[in-house]
DNA sequence: CGACATATTGAGATCCATCAACCAATGTGG
DNA sequence: CCACATTGGTTGATGGATCTCAATATGTCG
């Protein structure tokens, strides 16, 4: 799977100038500070949150508790799924971990693109085949791996997360409470 | 979520004549019977199963188990997504659990159609982006039900797949065992 | 009818969540 | 600079949900 994102980076890495500085023109760098949200529940997700340096979060509330989806580091886009595609309010929170840096681009913007320059609508296609194929896999892990297996899986696939995420988002992120995660840690 | 499905089929209903016949000349209609497999683990899934008439079940077997990953009727198109995506060996079997009939096309075939017909390149990308939102759901209800939430909510949104298919499927289906989807059913 | 797959029921074990107490590190106001 | 609140993490005891293994029942099809 991971190989599709070797195949996504050359893809783009050859794309004619025309294209890419289209996509340049619709690119908007911005910061965000630790804590800060990039998008809240119940808004539309009217931009794609490209990550350049930092770390951020993506969660939903059930029952008042937060639930972590996805945690995000540099390279990776950040959006809400759902709401992006078919531009309706998130379920979603985007929240900034740390300071961080991102290219932002507007989804009409992106739309008219596509349209413009072909090469971005196979790009978007890649993208997402890459997000549903990462999707599978994590269905697999809650499939078939109990806490402690999808911990280890964890670290040996993300790395970065144990190092830099509390671990009150690594257990929802997981599927598990805090005090099973914290068990789970004591024991290896 | 499903009125993406009523964008995408109105997508197809405005598709030009070229479009759709180029899509009909790749389309081969095959037929398999109760218990055939259409794609087995270990191949290559090179085809593009759309399914006119009967059920299909997609699994893997894990530790020696079968765990259902999709249950899909008339008018839905099988594949082993991350197979079919990268022409990789599939995890996954695609069983026929009634007579079916298929049309399917070719995947090389699809790839250069789509460089030929744009349309068929954005019709592309609307059905994967609907497999991921469809990908997401699944993870949210096993994020945040437990057994007998996901069995009612399946009863709710899937009334076929408790009528026509056998409650073991259901069951791996669902993620749980088969004796407790029985308990819950005994309760309801 | 007999045979084999499919479904239910029961009892015990296991995993994990919950609730509650506790600890350590950090920050803040007087 | 210290007392104290706050945040993030650990540890313990208990209960509930669900799995497993085993026995039994209900099909269903030749």
């Amino acid at each position: 799977m991971k190989t599709y994102l070797i195949k996504i980076n050359s893809f783009i890495e050859q794309l004619d100038h025309k294209t890419l500085s289209a996509l340049n023109d619709i690119s908007k760098q911005k910061t965000y500070k630790k804590g800060d949200f990039l998008l809240r529940q119940d808004e539309v997700c009217r931009t794609s949150f490209g990550l350049e340096a930092g770390i951020l979060r993506k969660f939903y509330l059930n029952d008042g508790k937060e639930i972590t989806t996805e945690l995000l580091f540099a390279d990776n886009i950040a959006i809400s799924f759902e709401s992006y595609t078919m531009q309706t309010p998130s379920k979603e929170f985007i929240q900034a971990l740390t300071d961080t840096a991102v290219s932002q681009i507007d989804f009409t913007a992106f739309q008219n693109a596509k349209t413009n320059f072909p090469k971005l609508l196979e790009l978007d296609l890649f993208m997402t085949e890459y997000y549903a194929m990462w999707l599978e896999n994590r269905m697999f892990e809650f499939h078939t791996l109990d806490a402690t297996q999808r911990y280890l899986l964890l670290m040996k696939e993300e790395p970065r997360i144990i190092q830099y995420v509390p671990v009150t988002y690594i257990a929802s992120y997981l599927g598990i409470s805090l005090e099973t995660l914290s068990r789970i840690r004591a024991k290896i």
